[in-house]
DNA sequence: CATGAATGAGGGTTCATTCAT
DNA sequence: AATGAATGAACCCTCATTCAT
């Protein structure tokens, strides 16, 4: 509307930035962050290579920016976790979402890509890293606030190998997911029940014992 | 000596092979596989591009190579889980190993690759494939060998499931360690520990019900 | 302007690709097939070696562009000869075409080219052989409109050796003279009228050995 | 058998220029000057790269060495069709010849290979004329033994015409010979023997005009 | 704002040639 | 004399990026 130097948030930019993103992520999918050339995003979204340059500055840039919302995806699913009635059916739906391929869901196969990725860039490194302590701190919050004994989780030892495991088996499961097409959502589904299963069997006898006397670890 | 029309087994040749795959995962590491060039592994290996050719017909090969070395670094590392004493203790050192960067074992970092690469490759999918399944077999006969209740591995969906869910742990461990190399190992030690806990929780319940009556299948 | 997805047929596009193929076939004629690479034609024609692969997509396809193209003016140089008042004088202005160098005759360094390709390449040797079919054709047809007795030509040997003979010499000549820029026009000539005289007093011979009697090969 | 310091004619160094020059005929005649690797040659040859530059300065010196090879098996055809009893079969034996890929004669993918060569490389340019000069006064001095009329020759334009004209002739069927290895030999000889009781009908003509009057040359 | 032609550095690969053994 | 490992320049081709229109 007004003569405005710096486009960057006019509607129609973030518009074309939308598409823009959303066809490198199809991309990116379909042959890797190294494999999708700049004219591969550029037909995919319907538009000239040159003018992805007036949205992003490079394609590192488009990479740094599908990481972010992929990394964002993952909060977003982490909230759809955490108010879900069943924890467990939560995580399975997550799953199931990361499988898809769905653009507003974290996606296996980039997943990979960002990992790798991270290895080797600090800056993706730190970003990651952010979003991951970000995601443990809501979950940490939110098993405290579901737990039957809150004494489990005042070790924050114990309280941290809880998260790290819960976060590595939901990593885990969604990695062979993605690799194994084939594999049964019905496998997947009986894994993780018996995975949650043995957390709560844990955090029950956990509460169990700290009834008995005040405290007693038992590692 | 021997009139060898194959220069491909000679000594020196397997030596400069060696010397090209060392390289080829030191640069692969660093960059990635698309990411490393002909060039850098020449330059890591200490010998001139072209050199590399006569040893392996594309680089593409090299990867294949070197993902068949990492896959079979998997399968060494399972040995040695299984002849460890202590099972929780194996998988550790597994663990750290996959963090050391050392070139006797599967690497981290070089696990993403491959995951992402067999993500686009179906041959590579199909190599990454077969290796998992040997383990899936190998672990599978362990299980039952040292399992205090046969009964529970008879339903092949409940042994798939407890299968899938260690592999699935152990790969998301292994990635978060290698993701942060700061995460504290007795932290590692503490999750494991807890999750193999859980798993032998399960069998010993399901061996109590099994006991009581002849077969009560609970999910 | 139009919605145009192929930017081939562009007129931008056929002028560039001209651009090139004319480049390529001054770089072919100088270094041949194989000695001229990319990197000349593009600075031939002025433009990155880059650039060309948006018109072609291999050094292949140009070489293959370049053989039809020449074989076209094959046509063309025949079409010529047989529009000719005097067939020698179109059969001598054919040859001195392929001498000149010019970018729209047939040209005896590229035809040595493409028929040493032939040899070699099945796709090269298949297109030749078509243009070769056409072009005897075309000659059958005006040797036999234009010939004194049309009964020589009923007998397709004899015919086809005609023509063998008659495509055998110009290219001989042609050859020749290319091979040798000193040989003089006139000995051409001279040489070309002594064959096509030959030819005419055979046909003349024929001819009246057939009125004589019905029918009387003699060979 | 001397220490000899220059190696070069030694009986066993001239077997094995042989060797390695049948090796590269070969290699040529499948691939090309261009297509074929010192590498190929040294296998054909039995014998190592590096060895092939004890006998030979460079890759050039060989193709320059098949090339004289060439031209002479040329000049020895010529000297066997002078020798065969009937002309027009010692020809069509040469032209079968060149088709056979004998390693003693000249033969028509090469000659297709030298002479585009020729038309790039000086040397090689005058290498080749020099054999054709060669080969022209054998020919001219053949035909003027075997003539009927002295007299036809006596004007060197009118003997460089006829001489132009067979070797064109010759060459001209050659290629198309190579070219098309389903081309009918009967088709070939009828051919030529068309062209050849051309020449000669054109001989006994001449000498029946010379007979006539003195000397009344016509065209 | 949008296009897509143009650039040129760099990638994988080949191969004539050299040289230590 | 002979080997074949090693070199490095040059090849074909791709692609992130720029820029005239």
């Amino acid at each position: 509307m007004m003569n405005d130097p710096e486009h960057a948030f006019t509607e129609r930019a973030l518009k074309q930035r939308e598409r823009i993103l959303e066809a490198a992520r199809l991309c990116f999918l379909k042959r890797g962050f190294h494999g999708a050339s700049i004219a591969d995003i550029a037909h995919e979204a319907g538009m000239s290579p040159g003018l992805i340059y007036r949205y992003f500055p490079s394609k590192q840039a488009i990479i740094k920016a599908i990481i972010e919302r992929q990394l964002e995806s993952g909060r977003r699913a982490l909230e759809e976790i955490k108010s879900a009635e069943d924890f467990v059916q939560g995580i399975l739906n997550a799953i199931e979402h990361w499988r898809s391929g769905c653009a507003n869901h974290m996606n296996a196969p980039l997943f990979l890509e960002i990992s790798a990725e991270a290895t080797r860039d600090p800056e993706i490194a730190a970003t990651v890293e952010e979003a991951d302590r970000l995601i443990k701190n809501h979950l940490l919050e939110a098993m405290q606030r579901t737990a039957r004994s809150k004494v489990l989780y005042q070790d924050p030892r114990r309280a941290n190998a809880r998260i790290l495991l819960l976060m590595s088996v939901v990593e885990g499961l969604a990695i062979r997911a993605c690799r194994d097409p084939q594999l049964d959502p019905d496998l997947l589904r009986c894994a993780l029940t018996k995975f949650i299963a043995g957390l709560q069997a844990d955090e029950r006898e956990y509460a169990a014992a700290a009834q008995a006397h005040s405290s007693c670890t038992k590692t």
